[in-house]
Parts: structure tokens; sequence; C-alpha cells
DNA sequence: CGGGTTCTTGACTATCTTCAACGAAAGTGG
DNA sequence: CCACTTTCGTTGAAGATAGTCAAGAACCCG
């Protein structure tokens, strides 16, 4: 999951078409703190995820960190580059995951239609990261958590009454290090948009989203 | 071209093997100012540059643009998502450049082979864009100017004399919106360096690189 | 040569980070 | 089950980095 230019909610998450196809290998469940990777490892394998939701995350010698995606059902991990893994990769959720072979990707598979979606499902990342790119590089803080928010809320929010609600599987500095900022930073942004009313913190790990018109206004760098 | 994670500069640019790829559409060349596409157009065509620069920027509303690369030697852009271009491309040095038909990325096209390439070119814009996540989220701006200038110097660097020299075909405004900052912050960062006898600025588009491992170490971020 | 763009520099400011402290939550072991 | 430890989240104060605004210099192009 990347944080794209954020749309009125309307535009719900495209559900691959890799979820029908024909699976190679069973259904894999992973538990919450286990890797499925790490940099450098030799890619045998991507995951379409089904269930659950995973964390992509890169180091730096001197402990920075980035995370790079996060990973939740209908997103595709483990693309490789020189045969191999650029990204560290754990559970955040308890998933269910798909495997895919590379040679599928390669297409030295015998279904072809898979190979495809999965060729896809790259392109739709490049796309993905074009739009962090302006994130990363163009956003306030602000900007960055609101539409972080928007994003997530679009893809994986529930509704409850009124209010739309969406659960943070992520601590405080893996959001921060997704969206190029500190702990602190993201803290006492959330902090103010509980005091503007705009969300409500209910517990840690849940945000209702009080006012999703002036949450997305902020994600988009409109004025107040 | 990205800005990835710099070495020591031993490791040249990977030469794609689509170059020697058979065409399917003769050698196309594209002069200093045109644009080859824009955000929204149908794609049909890819573009392996052989020879020249390009920009792929895309624009928020409000006007703040971020520079998603440039395309040198070697690169390949216009990958497409819903079939479509997610950013604008012009030209910034008059190239040549070797199309190849959407569909043979898709792989209904005869030459396999060249199906197999532009994967992995797809697959290799996605493990630079990951490191260019670092580096826009997680880097200083010394750092990120001094790992441009790295990256670049590996790339398209020439050896005069002792020194090495890169040309700049874009504006500094260029180098900005590319690398998350502002235009004053990286001529001040420029300006830094050459007080600093790392860099020499011949003309404004030639810069000399007078102090190599000076500028790797910037760009790592190794203190002083 | 002249007008427009790009580059550079300075002064000031804002945003975000850093450092520090504390409370809450969660995990551990007796 | 409860004390203990550790991690995580929140808040404040102070400071640094990069941004903004402004002006002049350098460069480019017809």
């Amino acid at each position: 999951m990347y944080v794209t230019i954020p749309t009125d909610g309307a535009a719900a998450a495209p559900i691959p078409a890799l979820i029908n196809a024909k699976p190679k290998s069973p259904e894999t469940h992973v538990k919450t703190g286990s890797y499925l990777y790490f940099e450098g490892d030799d890619v045998k394998w991507l995951y379409l995820v089904k269930s659950g939701v995973l964390r992509l995350t890169r180091l730096l010698e001197d402990g920075r960190r980035q995370v790079i995606a996060f990973g939740y059902p209908g997103d595709v991990v483990g693309f490789p580059a020189e045969r191999q893994h650029h990204t560290d990769c754990d559970v955040l959720i308890d998933a269910d995951l798909q495997p895919f072979s590379l040679s599928c990707l390669e297409g030295n598979c015998s279904h072809q239609e898979t190979h495809r979606q999965l060729l896809q499902a790259a392109l739709r990342e490049i796309s993905g990261m074009q739009d962090h790119f302006m994130m990363l590089g163009r956003k306030s803080a602000v900007e960055k958590v609101a539409s972080f928010l928007c994003v997530l809320t679009d893809r994986v929010g529930t509704k409850v009454g009124n209010y739309s609600q969406v659960e943070l599987p992520m601590t405080r500095t893996d959001i921060a290090d997704f969206l190029g900022l500190t702990t602190e930073t993201v803290c006492r942004t959330l902090t103010q948009m509980r005091r503007d009313d705009i969300i409500a913190i209910d517990n840690i790990q849940t945000i209702i989203i009080q006012r999703p018109t002036v949450l997305l206004d902020l994600s988009l760098g409109d004025e107040k």
C-alpha cells in the first residue's frame, strides 16, 4: 500500500483478477512477528496478500529506517531485482498469503493468465510508488498524515454508524518511517486533528474519522 | 534514473540486454523541449533511452511539482498503469529512443526475449524507486545533493585528468523537485560544497568532482 | 543589446526534529 | 495474579534544518 493521491472515497481498491488465478501452491498462513524474507534473500516466491497486514522495510547502516510499503489484502509483495529481495518483510497481523513462483512472474509457467496478472501488479506497483514520491517529496506533515489516513480508510475502513473507522496495526514509528517524519511529529499531528474534532482516537490502534471531508481537504493542502 | 544507495563508483550502470533486442519499430529522434507524452495519455509505446536525457514529472493542482525520474541512456520510460501514462515526459537533451509496443510488454508480441527484458526493466524500476524512497524520506539536504551527484557521476560522468566531471542538463529547480527540496537549498548546498573544495562549478551545467570520497561520505551521512 | 529566465545570496521564519520526561500499555517471570 | 521491566505513545521546550521572501547577478536568446 502506498499513499496515492487521495480521492473522495468513491474509488475502492481494485481487486486484482489475480485472486481468481489458479494457484500453483497452497495458501500460506503467517503469524504476527514472523519474517517472510530479508533484504538480500533470493526471491523464490511472490505473495498476494489475501488477509492480514505485512510491513516492508529497508535499513541504512546508521539505523535510519524507511518503511517502503505496507502489504494489505490485494497487494502483491516480493518483486525481485536481480532475483533478490531488496527489503525486509515481516508480519504485522496474521496473514493468509497466496504464493506465486518467481518463474511464473518471469513467464516460465504453464498458466499464462497468472503471468499477465503478476505483470499488471508490478505495473500498479510502479504507478503507486510514483504517487508516493509526490507525498514524500512535496507534502507537509499534516498533509502526509491526512493522506495516509484517507488512503487507509478508503482501503480498509469500516462504517460504524455515521462514521468511518480504521485500524492502525502499525506503531507510530512505523507510520513516521513510512511518511518520512518522526514519531513525535506523527503524534502531535494526530493530537491536533483530535483537538480539531476531525478524528477521534478510540484506542491507540483505532481511529474514527469524524469529518472525512475536512480530512480530505487537509490531505490536499487546502488552507485551514 | 533514481537516487539509489550510492556505491564507491565501481559498479557501472547495468546495460540492459534490451539494447540487443530486435526492435519492432525504427529508432525515434526527439528534440529538446518536445513532449513524449502527458499524464492521462494512453500508453502505446515504451521507450528505451539510447542517448539524450528525458524528464518525467507529475504536478499537483496547486502547482507543486515532483520530478519522478530522469531518463538516461539505458533507462526505460513509459510504464503504464491501467494502460495510461501517469507522468508527463519531455526532452531535456535531444534523444534517440527505441520504442517498444505496449503489447510487447504485455507479452502479445512475437519476440519473447524482448518481453522478458521489458519485464526485467520494470522490476529494476521498482527496486530503484525503493532506494529513492529512502532518499526522499530519510536523507538531509546535503546527503540528497551528494547522493544525486554520486549517482549521476557513476552513470554518466567523464574522466578529465584526475577529476570526474558531470553535466547537469536539468535546472536547479528540476534537481530540487527531484530531491524534495527548494531551488535555494540546492544552490546553497552546491555553494557550500564548492567552498569546501569538494566540487568545482565550471559553468552552471558542469560540475567537477574534486574529492569524490568526501562526496561519497557526505552522501552516506558520515559526520563532517 | 535588451528582456526574460535561471542562479545565487542574504535575512528572516516556520516547520519539523531533537532531547527529555512521564504515563500507559504490554510482556515477563516469580 | 501481581510486581517488574520494557516498549510505545504523548507532551513540552529548545534548537536546527530547510523554506520563504526578496534582491541582485549571471546567463540565454532573439
